[in-house]
DNA sequence: TTGAAAGCGTTACCAG
DNA sequence: CTGGTAACGCTTTCAA
């Protein structure tokens, strides 16, 4: 015998019991059930009645089954240590339940996605999958492929066959320069996230090529690792410079980074912005208190996850449609962390 | 017609073209990928490879509608912005992995769950429910019970019909009390987080016993939200106060709040610990960092975690099981954040 | 406007 | 040790 074990008397309803009670076919209920114009105005609201007043919930999993559609969106997230990330994942859950989609949580953590977890991609049936940070690998991208379960990279522009929504990074780091320079600042220090992410390559570069077409002095360039330890790290190197050939202004290209800098000079003395400026990028919420107050540039958060969305839906409509990759400017944010003006 | 759109010729197996492969019956198949004992060592091995040559990925939706078991877990969060359930988060997904349980995401923030997060519990046929922070509405309580879902509560001591894993809040206050007196502290404040969460009163009532005991006068309490604005908030309070009536030494019930106070103390050059004391409670990581080192009681998070899914899979297996509150120590840690003896 | 029946992929029971 | 069959709950086609 298939099924739960029978529950303590107050049994489950399903379509058929429905249909039973209502003295009409299970595949009447399905369609009232849906606003299925074909039914009848009367016998739909006399069977919604009917549901709602049994509590029927329908079976998500058995309407899978038969139609192929899950609702379910895989989301395989980054290092939740970069509040970035946990930022984004709120934001996911918030307008997935708007969609009334329900998100598969994956993978958390900078790690590669195991294979395991491409197979729960499958087990599950999942209609899409929002990925972000972690590297899609090479085998998770043919196993979706090969399933057509289409991806959406949120925040990396991929490599692989996939769509991709992400700030536009180069331009932010562009405007990120120009404001620095604006403001004076002349010898420069990039700090870098993870050394092969595009989000990072692309900051730096947009950040680079200003400088450069101002005949400025090619920044010096430090791995920070995307992480709060490596920002101050990083920022420990440069206190440990001679006062001369220490840079007026770092650019961390992770607010977590930034961070870490700020504290790494804050304890030695080194005042910011007085001293040096530090600014940062991604506009996390915890850069912006009273103790950082990190000039940014910050990611539409809201809208690359609505995008993100919108891609991942378009694509379970239709399989057919071509990767897409979608740039979104971000906005600067000046607070004190830099000297210079607006 | 039902099932998804035809593939692009990489038809997906199933335990039916599986068999009519290897020349067996479905329920051979099924039985021999599950290493039933009862199927001959030969066909099971066959059978085994046959699937691997072939990519077959069984249909865990398909599973649960004849078992009745999902191994879908709802995970219901707190408020992200405390990084403790972003940790807390990581945490679960990582043994959920472990175990062969998925997690569905169901809620993420500070609001009670909604109603229609409650039906996607059912809906989803989730086998059970870790319920973090957010209090457990006595709508979405009555359903689960009514459908046996178990639910278990990780960080809160439940109100209504739950199972529940905790860091022993009441003991936790108790060892700060301890040691803060230890360390020659007299005059006291508590910073509340929400004023009735279980997690928030327990701390404050086990701190605020120790001192009533060793007839110290009563602290001062400030409510704190939980968050580090409002730490930050409290912190100011403090500031603004005459220096002879401002305490010696502050108990944030929370980290984040503690990280708000110090912040607060700092910016108005109020030397922490020299000049007053300041300590928190969790053990989340972020108050480790250098401008910070909070002294604090940190919860026993993988325990906890474990623990929680132990609960949880308990209940899953036999329904009947009476509610358990498990209560886990917290660790002391002694950091810079406030002055006195280890 | 509605009903009947088949089918989605899996597991569980009952035979053999 | 293995096969056949029914069943899980829902949707969808076909027929009326």
């Amino acid at each position: 015998m298939a099924g739960p074990t029978k529950e303590l008397g107050d049994e489950r309803e399903t379509v058929v019991t429905l249909a039973r009670l209502a003295g009409v076919a299970a595949s009447t209920v399905s369609r009232a059930l849906k606003g299925d114009p074909r039914i009848s105005r009367a016998t739909r609201r006399r069977i919604a009645a009917l549901a709602t007043e049994r509590g029927y919930t329908p079976n998500a999993l058995a309407r899978t089954l038969s139609s192929g559609r899950s609702g379910l969106i895989g989301l395989v997230l980054g290092p939740i240590e970069n509040p970035f990330y946990a930022e984004l994942m709120q934001e996911a859950v918030l307008q997935a339940a708007d969609r009334g989609l329900r998100l598969l949580l994956l993978h958390v953590g900078a790690g590669a996605m195991e294979d395991s977890t491409a197979q729960a991609l499958l087990q599950y049936q999942v209609d899409g999958c929002l990925i972000t940070s972690a590297e899609l690998s090479s085998h998770a991208a043919r196993i979706c492929a090969a399933h057509n379960v289409p991806v959406v990279m949120v925040n990396r522009v991929p490599r692989l066959h996939a769509s991709a929504i992400a700030c536009d990074n180069f331009q932010g780091g562009q405007d990120m320069a120009d404001f620095m320079l604006r403001g004076g600042h002349r010898r420069f220090a990039i700090i870098r996230g993870n050394p092969d992410s595009s989000t990072s390559i692309e900051r730096e570069r947009g950040f680079a090529e200003r400088l450069a077409e101002q005949d400025i002095d090619p920044p010096l360039r430090v791995n920070g690792g995307s992480t709060y330890d490596g920002g101050f790290a990083a920022g420990r190197m440069f206190v440990e410079m001679p006062d001369d050939r220490r840079p007026d202004a770092v650019f961390a290209v992770a607010d977590i980074m930034a961070m870490g800098v700020i504290d790494a000079f804050r304890i030695a003395g080194i005042r910011v912005p007085d001293d040096i400026s530090v600014v940062g990028f991604d506009g996390i919420a915890q850069a912006a208190r009273p103790g950082y107050r990190v000039t940014t540039v910050a990611q539409p958060l809201k809208s690359m996850v609505g995008r993100g969305f919108d891609l991942l839906t378009a694509r379970i409509g239709n399989a057919t449609l071509p990767d897409e990759v979608v740039l979104l400017r971000g906005e600067l944010i000046v607070r004190q962390s830099a000297r210079g003006a607006a």
